[in-house]
DNA sequence: CCTTGACTTAGAGCGCACTCGAACTCGTAA
DNA sequence: TTACGAGTTCGAGTGCGCTCTAAGTCAAGG
């Protein structure tokens, strides 16, 4: 499979195959005669992985340790393991923060329930909002 | 309240309200005689709100969005409602992706029930990893 | 033979959201 | 009076994760 097929099928584009292999998420590919990556299906899953670790929030830096350990093999899983549970706990963490905030964004948009009624929320305890004065830079400008 | 005292009880730094001043998200403060901002406790509702957007993930050009809509007053809540009905959305969906993300990171993780066992998922289904091998850039090398 | 288009590399540039530094001004306490 | 600490402005710098450009190579089709 070449980087074109491997783009459309991973949804990354080419650019960011050569970065992820350049910052080494993704491994060194084998090229054909003409220098061109020549990738194996497997690689497929590998990329989604690391998709559902990217839409879990964990950034690039400890994808790499990840990757790190797992290049280096067997002694390493439970240090991989730790590493997949801690990021687990950050997620489910992640995930009651977001709910807890979708009741509250709930309760805001209650407020605006029938739209022509007055608000009594956040919008209401602001008085007004100011912007800053132009060319006023101070009291006694100098 | 002075700035200090504003940024200990919000949490965020300084540098980070009035960088939100500047761009618009917070409205421009009251100076006292001397030029420094002065706060009433009722920004705090704001600055948590936009706290709870951030942490959903809205992008700070839609805050502005908003706070400009609010800026405008009455006549602009259907359009304010039906920004904040839209993040929930998107909100509820990313908490859905990051759900099932979690479901295949436990199915990961289980694969590493025992960490001496063989691995069974996609660490095995990549023979191995490898590097850009150094000081070989092209076959016939120029 | 020539064009086309998919690929190659190295490196620069970008958008976001801060974060910090420099140089300065005040008000207060010793 | 002087020193301190907390504030001010403007603008530059940072870290992340891409994203793109330039200039070149190669294989296949017309």
């Amino acid at each position: 499979m070449k980087i074109g097929e491997l783009a459309r099928r991973s949804g990354l584009t080419a650019h960011t195959i050569r970065y992820y292999e350049r910052i080494g998420l993704l491994p060194y590919a084998d090229r054909d005669r003409s220098s061109r990556r020549d990738y194996d299906a497997s690689i497929l899953a590998w990329i989604e992985f690391l998709g559902r670790l990217k839409t879990t929030g964990m950034p690039i830096r400890d994808m790499l340790l990840y990757a790190d350990l797992r290049d280096r093999g067997s002694g390493t899983e439970a240090e991989r393991r730790a590493l997949l549970e801690r990021h687990r706990e950050s997620v489910r963490a992640h995930v009651d923060e977001l709910n807890a905030c979708l009741l509250v964004l709930d309760t805001k948009i209650g407020g605006y329930a029938d739209t022509e009624q007055r608000m009594k929320d956040y919008d209401a305890t602001l008085p007004e909002r100011r912007r800053k004065p132009v060319g006023a830079r101070s009291a006694r400008a100098r």
